[in-house]
RNA sequence: GCCCAAGUGGCGGAAUGGUAGACGCAGGGGAUUCAAAAUCCCCCGGUCGAAAGAUCGUGUCGGUUCGAGUCCGACCUUGGGCACCA
């Protein structure tokens, strides 16, 4: 009998597809459209096991809407710019285009063996002045609708590499190449505003029925839609010009309980009193020594700087607080100003404590629920409970003494508003999205900035503004900036000698959109609005979760800003009808310390392990950090290439699906991989077994078909549900069915043919070799989906377990339509329970129709 | 620090509030074989027991319910995100 060679069909069938150009996405016939499509990858040289995953859960559903009748979309390209390629450049002296373009070769001839049903004539890669080109137009077009400005903002800047550094690169306040203290500078960046569709994103969250709660969840948060009050507190000996300080707070109602204002070191007060103050500008200037992350200031201990100034109390002005720069207060949120109220706020309470401040209880838990109340001054802590709590006031003074958090927060309100004291406002803690990078491999910001006309708008017939290739990274900084001929060009408005834009686009932008471009990737314009309007949406969107905030959240700002400049219809602003987020695939680290104590990272293939311990080539011993995040920066990937050659495709695929449920982390393990291999082989043999079979005995056809009809209802609910793991136990359990069935050979035959359908998903090439042996007609690929016969499906007889007081003790077998009083006297009669109620009656008898049988002694 | 998840045998995991551990891996035993590989069959959460069975058991502690892995509250641990990694 003929054996599983995987090399050999695998390739054959791969051909027969390309061929027939079964995968190509055509507008045609009056089927439906489907469009799936999973997050695109980073080149960063080879594919991961992780990519293996996320693409193969992606050709699945694309399969599988094929056979259910769909005209499936199904592209892939490269998100190509970005930091690696230029490390790369600078650490191996090569260009960051041509180590892109390679690892981008690389990567498509990895992934072209794993047999995935992608149109792969619409493949881009974001770093194709094609594709930055059309960006560039869509920059133009938002900049004429006022969707983009300038404005300063911080960085992270490295004084000895005199460059600016991403977060990831600042270890410890210092920069990860020189090792310098990293500070922060302003410089004049541009901005999308994101922030003007706050509300808008977040309340559109609402009809997003097909994303995982956690996204809409993490998203409705990242938003931070809060209802507050705004007011000015007025000042005490404060600088000219600063005789108010405007401060926004959420908590109104604990204004009696305030203890200090606190402003940012950003604030124009603290930015103010330094140029005369020596010891402010130092503290300032240590404050703005720290990282530019929200993660950094939180983390960081909290310190104040007392400035001698003081504000009066709005409701008594004889009350004065002091004034503290704190190294806590954004600038960017709110007022860039607060006041503190210790009492119900942990920070405030700490800082409170540190410089000896006042803490005052403004409101206690509700009445009969004081229990073992501290009060904050008396040494408890802060008293923080939800808003929606019923809490006492002591010190309140609009409202109930006993009111809701939320209640007295609007009572507070209106109370203020009344007496001249600021107005409620609603604010968002989103913040306008910056997209200037100040480096080289980006796509160029198509503006010029000239002495007479300003900021001019690049000509579209100029388009696209490429990135020079004579460009060399031995020298610190952005290459774009030194580079005379690319930098200085005539303005396109007088003509006049001015500078091109030297900044170039935050990747995001270039992933924000290139599921729109992927409807017509060759397009003279953005998008081509016939193709836009039959392919969008995405009908399924397939990524990892560590994107739920910021690439999911910029792409649907770019659907609504495409919307309005006329590049997508409206009914794509949520441009991703469904999406699932699926596990990473962790692995350990591989690290050692180099000279200055930082960690360097070692791929798996450069480590040898030995039992629990990791050497490199050398003998260097490894220290192994175990199941991490899969990361190029820490190198710890595994690489398919190697299981694909050893066991074929289909094993790869079947694998990285059946291990794990789709939503979860997996931790790469190589047991599995034979497992699978071996069950290919025994479905190949037993479906070769049932292609011979003479076997006329038609006595257990009943029986193999009724489990032939239970396995498609399940592994279809499964593959539509996600629920791919157990699809895949299904047909573990079906194979089992079928190579024990006591069945004819014409029964044997279709519910080989069934499995090989079932299985064609995640085993295409298996799965067409199965059906041309089975003698299916023409590809199976093309074959419609099997369906489930209802009448084939149902059993005569159910077996009911019996509970005795919630603890399974029996159970009984019954006809499925017996009725519930017959079902309670059957139970009843049965030995257990006889012996269990020794003689009593029964306290209560639950029976739930086919399910099961409760009895209460 | 803040936001969001996850936690079930030796391992990966299954389970519309209704028989916890499907299915697979590893392990043990057997068949086949001159022998092996491959294949096939059986067993496989802990404790007690010869067995029948009993009893405990889904991170920890409480709660709701006739019934909780599933719902609620608190905690612990691990992971993701925190706006310049992609």
């Amino acid at each position: 009998m003929a054996r599983y060679t995987p090399a050999e069909i695998e390739p054959k069938w791969q051909d027969a597809w390309h061929e027939a150009g079964s995968f190509e996405a055509r507008r045609t016939g009056d089927k439906p459209k489907y469009y799936v499509l999973e997050m695109f990858p980073y080149p960063s040289g080879r594919i991961h096991i992780g990519h293996v995953r996320n693409y193969t859960m992606g050709d699945v559903v694309a399969r599988y809407k094929r056979a259910t009748g769909h005209n499936v979309l199904h592209p892939m390209g490269f998100d190509a710019f970005g930091m690696p390629a230029e490390n790369a450049a600078m650490a191996s002296g090569g260009h960051p285009k041509t180590w892109t373009y390679d690892n981008i070769d690389t990567m498509v001839k990895q992934m072209k063996p794993l047999g995935f049903s992608l149109d792969w004539s619409r493949m881009f890669a974001t770093c194709d002045p094609e594709y930055y080109g059309q960006q560039q137009a869509l920059f133009l077009d938002f900049l004429e609708k006022g969707l983009v400005y300038r404005k300063n903002a911080v960085v992270n800047w490295d004084p000895v590499d005199m460059t600016v550094l991403a977060n990831e690169q600042v270890e410890d306040g210092r920069g990860w190449r020189s090792g310098a203290l990293v500070e922060r500078r302003e410089l004049t960046q541009w901005f999308f505003r994101i922030s003007d569709y706050s509300e808008e994103l977040l309340d559109a969250l609402d009809t997003l029925d097909d994303w995982p709660a956690k996204v809409k969840t993490m998203q409705a948060n990242w938003i931070g839609r809060s209802r507050g009050l705004q007011f000015a507190f007025s000042t005490v000996d404060a600088p000219e010009g600063f005789d108010r300080i405007e401060v926004y707070t959420t908590r109104p109602d604990t204004l009696l309980g305030a203890s200090f204002v606190g402003v940012s070191p950003d604030h124009p007060l603290a930015r103010q009193l330094e140029r005369d103050n020596d010891e402010i500008a130092a503290f300032n200037a240590e404050c703005r020594r720290m990282g530019t992350s929200e993660e950094e200031l939180e983390k960081a201990e909290k310190r104040g700087f007392d400035t001698g100034i003081t504000v009066r109390h709005p409701f008594d002005t004889s009350w004065e607080l002091p004034v503290y720069i704190a190294n806590f207060i954004l600038m960017d949120y709110g007022t860039g100003a607060i006041f503190g109220c210790p009492a119900h706020d942990q920070r405030d309470l700490d800082f409170a404590r540190k410089y000896e401040l006042p803490v005052t209880t403004v409101f206690a838990p509700a009445m009969g629920e004081e229990g073992t109340f501290i009060l904050p001054e008396e040494g408890g802590p802060a008293y923080v409970p939800p808003k929606a709590e019923t809490v006492r006031y002591i010190k309140g003074f609009a409202g109930q003494e006993a009111q809701t958090g939320d209640e007295a927060l609007e009572a507070a309100i209106a109370f203020c508003e009344e007496q001249g004291v600021g107005q409620g406002v609603t604010k968002f803690r989103l913040r306008d999205w910056g997209l200037s990078r100040q480096r080289y491999w980006g796509c160029p910001i198509p503006v010029v900035h000239c002495e007479t006309c300003g900021v001019v708008p690049e000509k579209k017939e100029n388009l696209p503004i490429e990135l020079p290739d004579d460009v060399s990274f031995d020298v610190p900084g952005n290459p774009l900036d030194r580079h005379p001929t690319w930098r200085d060009v005539p303005c396109p408005n007088c003509g006049a000698a001015a500078r091109r834009e030297t900044d170039t686009m935050d990747t995001f932008v270039d992933s924000s959109w290139y599921f729109a471009r992927f409807t017509a990737p060759r397009a003279e314009t953005p998008t081509d609005r016939a193709e836009a309007d039959y392919w969008m949406n995405v009908d399924q969107y397939i990524g990892g979760i560590e994107h739920a905030i910021l690439h999911l959240l910029y792409s649907r700002f770019f659907a609504r800003a495409m919307h309005l400049t006329g590049h997508l219809p409206e009914t794509a602003n949520e441009p991703f009808d469904a999406l699932f987020t699926q596990g990473m695939v962790t692995h350990a680290i591989f690290q050692t310390k180099d000279k200055a104590g930082r960690p360097v990272y070692h791929f798996p293939e450069d480590v040898e392990l030995r039992g629990d311990s990791a050497f490199l080539k050398d003998g260097t011993e490894v220290e192994i950090v175990p199941s991490a995040k899969m990361s190029k920066s820490k190198k710890n990937v595994v690489d398919p290439v190697s299981i694909i050659d050893q066991y074929g495709a289909d094993t790869a695929r079947w694998f990285v699906l059946s291990d794990s449920p789709p939503e979860r982390d997996v931790e790469w393990t190589a047991a599995g991989a034979e497992a699978a291999s071996r069950h290919l082989a025994r479905v190949y043999r037993i479906a070769s077994e049932a292609a011979a079979s003479e076997a006329s005995s038609q006595e257990g056809d009943e029986v193999l078909l009724r489990e032939m009809h239970k396995t498609i209802d399940e592994v279809t609910k499964g593959v539509e549900s996600f629920g791919f793991n157990a699809a895949i136990a299904r047909l573990y359990a079906f194979t089992n069915a079928l190579s024990k069935a006591e069945a004819g050979g014409e029964a044997k035959r279709e519910a080989a043919r069934v499995l090989a359908q079932l299985m064609s998903p995640m085993t295409p090439h298996l799965s067409e070799e199965l059906w041309s042996m089975l003698g299916g007609e023409g590809l199976i690929v093309d074959a419609p989906w099997p369906e489930a016969d209802p009448a084939m499906m149902v059993e005569d007889t159910v077996t009911l377990p019996i509970q005795i007081n919630g603890k399974r003790r029996a159970e009984i077998a019954v006809p499925k339509d017996m009725d519930k009083a017959e079902v309670e006297k059957t139970a009843l009669a049965h030995h257990a329970v006889v012996k269990a109620l020794d003689g009593a009656e029964p306290k209560k008898v639950i029976v739930v129709p086919g399910r099961i049988v409760n009895v209460v002694v």
